[in-house]
DNA sequence: TCCGATTTGTTCGTATGTATG
DNA sequence: GCATACATACGAACAAATCGG
């Protein structure tokens, strides 16, 4: 055990171990120690070398030799680098998920980097179980897409703590407003703004609004709906405006819109909804009540998604990047992932954010109304 | 990444990975491999150095360098003992995929364990760099969808080497017949036959198949439809079955198709398709040429994928059970993992491979032939 | 038991590349 | 732009352990 790269690095741990190299603190740099223990640059790096895959020191090109804080990082750091990239969404299978996820995959496969996929159905709970794996596992990423993000969100511990950790995350589609994180997001609002001005342009003044409000999406399209109505100088019916959560999509929303129906006098003549989803759902009422699509209603969708093309009547919608959307989230990932590694920086300082600007498709759910 | 001390690295990990390299086998000595990738002895040493500091090799002074045996490690199970389960697919995002993943990731999550996707897209390489990943990380299960089936399969190494370190897996909708594992298949040769058998008994005699024959399913297929016609007595032109591989699907058959409808006299008045995907693909052909499903031509698909109800004539097909195929996968893969983990005992003693009863839905895309 | 060939372990010297401040 | 510090790579030498004959 006298070797002489031994002797080196027994008198740097001891250094360490007495606090003369505290947390962060740079070390002797190579060449002092060459002449401090006069021995070659390379014995002193095998000294260094086995510190650092020991877990005490890490080396910053261009910058020296650093001391490792052990109060926080256990052995968590150390022992699966292996580039993995979480996924939560609220939903992998259906709707434009597999789009997303596709994205984002392809991007990070080709980049030696392998992807978990968490699904928290629109659940607190759920999304805590992932949030927990990924805290216990190593993971050099994290790409979340925020379940109900118009509330309190319970979790916003475990986010704190994935930035406690360093590692870094961002969110689509929403965001936590707590947290304000990097994310790729649609402007909704805007979203929801030319949902209902291609309805009033082509001559509505009677629209229903369906908007979920467990999540910013809703309420910012909801926002954009009330303004589109303000700006052409439309008043509208309070009664106009529904709003529902995840968990009543089923039922709320056909119910509502089963009545709007039944009453004759007042029915409204064009629909805006919050997705795809609920149009889907909501042609199916209009079927019911022997009324044709777009003669006696219009109804404008959201997220283009494949739904829309599915049906009888192809749906006029707002455009959703989906494929590419994930790519961009995987690029950013990696973006943060390669600054923050590189350089112990923090994940906030790195590039910006980036919102999409959402475009009408117009199909053939929507007519002039007469 | 190109540095040559991670070539070195990386060739010497295939070999531990595709199972050249056993455990406790001497690999090649320092001289042998600077001879190999014309390097210095101190590259070298430095790849060597990283893979016995990550756990892959030991060395022993004057002996040589030796592979570590994964399969009784104490540590690496203990580390990540983290319920970890990997699902390889050729495609994710596609098709009947999301279904199947659903059903597995929804069962898994119940259990507390979380899903890591990987697809092939057909592709032998990226099914080689997705086993990779999972025998570096620590999986405690893994299910498979065999990537190009029917064909030698060039990655067979690692999946001995899946067995070698005790990982349970077990194959959907086809396996690789060298190594005979558990599997949740089809009766595809059922399949194929009944999906024949329609057309005959609707009174087609002159029925063209389409099969894809890169994979088991297409091969079996094709094997039902030839014995559903000699069954029935019905001669057949050989000229009738197309067959073609994941690269020509998108135009092969369509050429082919596009032909035999050109040429008058002789046009098949059925066809049998490998899949739904490729079922939609030639109804455009029949549309382009001006032809009606069901009135001038029938056909019938396979699956019963999202795509058999979105066209305007819904395809008559064969039933797939999708995510509950998934569930059955997810569940047998943890009673394997049980009985593993519990009784070391090896995988292939566990339980049974079970094979799916193939149903025909009769829709609008098949019609009596006059 | 010793010898010699082989193999890994330690140490030196040198050179060039690349990131940091 | 420049000095500093770490990263990669080559060459050479001797030491120490192993193994077959």
């Amino acid at each position: 055990m006298e070797t002489k790269y031994n002797i080196v690095k027994q008198a740097i741990m001891s250094k360490i171990l007495d606090g003369t190299f505290r947390p962060h603190q740079k070390i002797y740099s190579e060449s002092e120690l060459m002449k401090q223990f006069e021995v070659s640059r390379h014995t002193v790096r095998v000294a260094i070398g086995e510190l650092v895959t020991q877990g005490w020191l890490y080396r910053e090109q261009g910058a020296g030799t650093f001391c490792v804080d052990r109060s926080i990082d256990e052995v968590s750091t150390n022992v699966s680098n292996q580039k993995n990239i979480a996924i939560i969404t609220t939903s992998i299978s259906d709707y434009i998920f597999p789009s997303i996820i596709r994205g984002a995959e392809s991007y990070l496969s080709q980049y030696g980097y392998h992807v978990s996929l968490f699904s928290t159905n629109n659940n607190h709970d759920s999304e805590q179980r992932a949030l927990k794996k990924i805290l216990t596992q190593r993971f050099d990423g994290v790409i979340i897409e925020p379940t109900k993000s118009a509330l309190f969100n319970p979790n916003i511990n475990y986010y704190l703590n994935l930035e406690r950790q360093n590692i870094p995350y961002i969110m689509i589609n929403a965001f936590y407003d707590e947290l304000d994180p990097l994310s790729i997001t649609m402007d909704d609002e805007k979203g929801g703004y030319v949902q209902t001005e291609h309805l009033i342009e082509l001559g509505h003044t009677n629209i229903i609004g369906f908007f979920k409000t467990d999540d910013i999406q809703g309420n910012k399209r909801m926002k954009g709906f009330l303004k589109a109505h303000r700006e052409h100088g439309i008043t509208f019916d309070p009664n106009n405006i529904v709003t529902y959560c995840s968990e009543e999509k089923a039922t709320k929303p056909v119910e509502i819109l089963r009545d709007k129906l039944t009453i004759d006098g007042d029915v409204p003549t064009a629909i805006v909804c919050y997705n795809d989803e609920l149009a889907i759902r909501l042609l199916d009422v209009i079927r019911e009540k022997n009324l044709q699509v777009p003669e006696d209603i219009s109804i404008v969708g959201f997220d283009d998604s494949f739904m829309a093309n599915v049906t009888e009547v192809k749906l006029t919608t707002i455009q959703h990047p989906k494929s590419k959307m994930g790519e961009s989230a995987a690029k950013m990932i990696l973006d943060i992932i390669k600054v923050v590694t590189s350089s112990h920086k923090k994940a906030r300082d790195t590039g910006a954010s980036s919102v999409i600007d959402p475009e009408l498709i117009i199909r053939d759910s929507t007519k002039q109304y007469l």
